[in-house]
DNA sequence: ATGCCATTTCGATAAGTTATGGAAAGTCTC
DNA sequence: GAGACTTTCCATAACTTATCGAAATGGCAT
């Protein structure tokens, strides 16, 4: 029940040639690459089984479940919740901070291997496998309140309900995300960059009090996400 | 090859008693249920047909793809573009017209049988039978922008690139329909009316000049809508 | 009446999917 | 070498979408 050796010489041998590295994660890249091409559900274990160099069955010895394999996927890509645990307890203005968190989710929800709405799809289907998932985005949303809240009350911010202003603002995110996953026939195509700059300054400029201070929100986030992202693990 | 009487009493009758109305509807109408129940993936052809009162392959007769029930249920639902449409060449401040659509586009997201991600997966797969609902979303963007040029030419709205503005308005309906829809464990439910709002006057808040209007309008909106509903169909 | 045709349904079945169970083929330890 | 452990394979179950041809009816012309 190990499991997880490098490059491990027991066992009977494959059919075509030995496994290059960890057959846990060499199964887990060759499945994101087919995720990204074709989607989840569209991809087949099959698919998944040749491209890795065995048979069907066998992957069955590795993930009992198709889900489990996008469930390893997820646990690596855990990046904008760390950013905004960070930037909700540091002082400073409110605005800078709550675009660097937008403009960091935003980025990863276009950079992930997988659609949001896709990984929310099977999350559902497997609650217990997949609660890592809900609180990770529940604790991304009180975060992002949290922030909201700040500036409300420091003045920064108009008005608003900070836990509506959250869903709208992470709701935005999501809704971009996909256009610029899969851009709709006749519309204009973006980029992430875009596609994230976009969110998060339509959330800044419904909640600022001062438009005026968009250009400076956006250069001092980009200093704040860069100032934390060279020591990501500490 | 009619494929569409009422009630023929011609062909070969069913094990289980003669259908009730036109079989199609019939099909569709049970097939409507299930998929709000259990989503359209997740909806087999043997279930459809045994609401329905029929064989698994007598459902082939009536739909050669399990697509094309999903594109008949589209083609019944088709609302929130001629609110646009009227809305889009009407006189008067643009902020109202603008809140009214998308405020019905949002409460139409909310109330289809279907989420708009599982349309749009489908369509994506079926390009040649759903170019229908392609068209109606160029369409709706085109007229989403247009009224957002109208309201930042007249200097009613602050400055801000039309396309991006729509892109971002009819994400935030897209995105936020999925919080009504299916709400994430931890965080607050919302209804229908409650999202609309909110993703509506997340949009205005960020375009207006003068926020203080936004009450006005709501208003304005509201009876935008309800002097253009009754006379849907002229 | 009788025969023929269009309409609608059914049963059988093909091809593909996820998943399981047991046999097989190696390495590792003693 | 004997036995245990690990990993892979083959066979197959149970279920899916979809196709095909036969069967069962009503309507229409003769």
């Amino acid at each position: 029940m190990a499991k997880d050796a490098a490059s491990s010489t027991a066992g009977r041998p494959r059919l075509s040639g030995a496994p290059a590295g960890s057959p846990r994660q060499e199964i887990i890249r060759e499945a994101t690459a087919l995720f990204v091409a074709k989607g989840y559900a569209e991809t087949t274990m099959s698919e998944i089984a040749r491209s890795a160099g065995l048979r069907q069955s066998s992957l069955y010895y590795w993930f009992a479940r198709k889900e489990h394999i996008l469930q390893a996927l997820l646990e690596e890509n855990r990046g904008s919740l760390a950013l905004a645990a960070a930037l909700e307890v540091r002082p400073g203005p409110a605005g800078a901070r709550l675009y660097a968190v937008l403009h960091a989710d935003a980025m990863q929800l276009c950079s992930a291997p997988l659609d949001f709405y896709e990984f929310e799809r099977v999350a559902r289907s497997q609650p217990q496998n997949f609660g890592a998932f809900f609180d990770d985005y529940a604790a991304l949303h009180r975060l992002t309140a949290s922030i909201v809240r700040q500036g409300v009350e420091a003045g920064e911010f108009q008005a608003a309900d900070p836990e509506d202003a959250a869903t709208a603002a992470l709701g935005l995110n999501e809704g971009l995300q996909r256009h610029y996953r899969q851009p709709l026939p006749g519309l204009r195509s973006y980029t992430a960059e875009q596609v994230s700059g976009l969110s998060a300054d339509t959330t800044l400029a419904r909640l600022l009090v001062m438009q005026a201070d968009l250009a400076d929100i956006r250069a001092d986030a980009a200093a704040l996400t860069a100032a934390w992202n060279p020591t990501a693990e500490s």
